[in-house]
DNA sequence: GCAAAAGTGTTTAACATACACCCATGG
DNA sequence: CCATGGGTGTATGTTAAACACTTTTGC
């Protein structure tokens, strides 16, 4: 070893996997490119990072040019690095995935993009890149993390019914649960509290507002 | 943005952190450092990655450089980026974690560094860069991994007892076990078969030798 | 008064935990 | 024959799963 001292030509960007629960479905926010050799493909949002920048500021700084966010968590997933994944210079990507709540993320449109919006997980379009297997990564991440943490206020307004949050439990990991026991496991959690407030207006009996007690992320067997 | 677009200067290197199971301790392998700022410090074995590689290809690359391996389980753990982890220039390093097998390691050493040995946990020198940090990272992630995989086989040879599986996870878990409940749960998951063979020659009644049936990575609640 | 979602307990099954003695071997 | 670690089963407690009806509101 250390006789080959080629020196290193390799860029670093970071892109970010945003998801987010709208209308009932899980979504992931997309660009449209313009430049080949992707044009027209669709990508999660990313960039080059700075030079003294940590790779989460360089992906906090990408996300703002996109959303307008309220409450967003970031970290870091994984390092995407193979040679051949961007076919123009070498780039490695810090991939990072990111949690945004539906209903407050108004998006904003750039001169670098053809188009920016949310796609839905079960039907996306054609990826640059490795983003394909980057989106599919990030899933199964989100996927296990609600299973073992409290992650999940980060897709939930400050006030929330525990229909609302069995919801995002259903749609994200794709099945169903029992009303009953659902609301006994996460009572039992000690992770919420009741707000005293209650959500009317509707054609029903009024549900009951809940918070979560730590808007921090917290490690518990929720499922 | 997209408007300062000061050229990036920033390294990539590769850092593995290796475990191993040894004389009843868990033990990662260090380097001891020649050059300044971090001489006399130890670290965990890395390098700068090749134009091109893959970084898992790199750590390998490296590994082999300092154990002669038989067994290793390899993944990639988190990227560390701090602008100032490395004092000279800007290097974002792709750690990895990997596992050996304690009997069938046997150490190189090379004139890049002063000295190559495994170190118990418990006592570990001080380490350069941030790799404290990464060994504690590292450290976590084995232990969630003997959780939800069986990933425990890259730690024990082909044929090995349920006592040697159970120490194991005692000893990187840190808490015993009762050995007839242990007993129980790891035959129900079905990971394991009987070699047929036993092991004798020690002064009390031979234990049966089992085998893995798969020795590739499997997600299963274990404990 | 009807449609729609909210809220609420009990029974049963599965799994985890606690616990103690006999067995086979080497020296 | 004794010291050493290997091997085995049962009873109890805890947690998960299945399951259906009443309540409150808007229209």
């Amino acid at each position: 070893m250390a006789t080959k001292t080629i020196k290193q030509t390799i860029k670093i960007a970071v892109d970010s996997v945003i998801f987010t629960v709208q209308a009932g479905e899980l979504k992931v926010l997309l660009i449209q490119m313009k430049k080949k050799p992707f044009a027209g493909m669709w990508a999660v949002p990313g960039g080059l990072i700075e030079q003294q920048e940590t790779t989460e500021q360089a992906a906090r700084r990408i996300l703002k040019a996109q959303t307008a966010m309220s409450n967003v968590y970031l970290e870091q997933l994984k390092t995407f690095d193979h040679p051949k994944r961007d076919p123009l210079t070498r780039t490695i990507s810090v991939a990072h995935f990111a949690l945004v709540i539906g209903e407050d993320v108004t998006l904003k449109t750039t001169d670098k993009y053809t188009d920016v919006r949310w796609w839905s997980l079960s039907h996306l379009p054609t990826l640059a890149y490795d983003h394909k297997e980057m989106i599919q990564d990030a899933v199964g991440r989100l996927q296990a993390k609600l299973e073992y943490t409290n992650v999940v206020w980060s897709l939930l307004p400050k006030d929330f019914t525990l229909t609302d949050l069995q919801r995002i439990y259903e749609i994200i990991l794709g099945i169903s649960f029992d009303k009953r026991n659902f609301r006994k496991k996460i009572l039992s959690l000690n992770l919420i509290k009741k707000s005293g407030k209650q959500r009317k207006g509707e054609a029903n009996r009024p549900a009951e507002l809940y918070q979560f007690k730590h808007r921090i992320l917290e490690y518990i067997d929720v499922l």
